[in-house]
DNA sequence: TTGATAACCTATCGAAATGGTAGTATAATA
DNA sequence: TATTATACTACCATTTCGATAGGTTATCAA
C-alpha cells in the first residue's frame, strides 16, 4: 500500500474546501465533520500542505482554510507528493543521492523507474477540478434515476 | 513506498534462477550470495512463491530451486502480487469485500481504481524474459565501450 | 546406514511507520 | 476581554518491515 491516510485525507480536505469555500474560509471543524476525519489528525497534516503553499489560512472568528489557487491548478500529484513525501514505488527512487550500491548494473532499476513514471504521470493528469466535475456528474445522474 | 524488499528480493531471486539454473537446480546459498541477500530472509519469502507454484524444489545433495516455467511466462505482476499480497495503492482496494462505508459516493475511489489499473497493467506488461534481454543488451554494451 | 547437503518451519526482535489522542499556546475578531 | 479557530508539541498503541536464530525434515552419496 502506497498512499496512506495522510494523502487521502489531504485530498478529501482539499476537495471539501473547493466545494464549500465560496468567497470565505472553511473552519476545519466543519470539513472534518463532513468528511468524518479526526480534526486533530487533520491539524497535523495541514502544516505540510502549508509548507507547499497549497492553502490560505485565517485564524479566529470566521477563520479557517481555503485553497490558494483554483481547483484546476492542482494536480493530484502535487497534493500527494507533498503529503506522502514521495510517490516512489521503491526506496531506491526516494532520494536523489541514491545510496544503492547495485545501482550501476541493477537489472530491476529500469523497471522501477518506469513504474515511477507511470504513477506520477497518471496522478499529474488529474486535477481537483476533474474530480469536482465527475462528482457533480454523478450526483446529477442520481436525480435522473 | 509500495514495493518492499519482499517483492524486490523475490524478483531478483527469480532472475538469478533464470540466469543460473541451466538444466539443474540452484542452491539458495548461491543465489543469496550472488544477490547479496540474507539467505534466511529469502527462505521466508520462498514459501509464498511456492504457494503460487512459481518454483520447483528438490532437497538434499544437488538440490535447490528452479523456475516452474519459462522466463517469458512470468510477468512482474505475477511475482509482485504474490509476494506483496497486493499491489493496491490504497487499502480500499485491497480486498474484494470492501468495507469502506463511503464507497458508494466516494469522489476519490475512481481515481484509486484508475491508479490501480495503471500500476497492474504496467507490471503485467513486463516478463522476466524482458529483463533478461535488457540485461544482456546492457552487458554487451559494456564490452563495446 | 550414516553423514553431508539443503530445504522447511517457527519463534523472536529492534526499528520505523501508521494513525491517531491530548493539551497548551497563539492569533484574530466581535 | 471573551470567543473562535488555528498552531504547535508531546505522546501512544498497533502494525509492518527487515531481518536473525535455531531446530526439523528430506534426499542422496559414499
Amino acid at each position: 500500500m502506497m498512499i496512506s491516510t495522510r494523502g487521502r485525507y489531504a485530498l478529501r480536505l482539499m476537495l471539501d474546501l473547493a466545494e464549500y469555500q465560496g468567497n470565505g474560509y472553511v473552519a476545519l471543524k466543519d470539513s472534518a465533520q463532513r468528511q468524518d476525519i479526526s480534526k486533530k489528525y487533520l491539524e497535523q497534516i495541514i502544516p505540510t500542505l502549508n509548507r507547499f503553499d497549497l492553502l490560505r489560512t485565517t485564524r479566529g472568528y470566521q477563520g479557517g482554510y481555503r485553497l490558494a489557487r483554483a481547483p484546476k491548478d492542482y494536480t493530484l500529484g502535487d497534493i500527494l507528493r507533498a503529503t506522502e513525501g514521495s510517490l516512489a514505488p521503491v526506496t531506491c527512487l526516494e532520494t536523489d543521492d541514491n545510496p544503492c550500491a547495485r545501482q550501476a548494473d541493477c537489472a530491476t532499476l529500469p523497471v522501477w523507474r518506469g513504474l515511477n513514471k507511470v504513477i506520477n504521470e497518471y496522478l499529474d493528469g488529474i486535477t481537483l477540478q476533474d474530480i469536482l466535475d465527475q462528482q457533480t456528474a454523478r450526483r446529477g445522474n442520481d436525480y435522473v434515476i
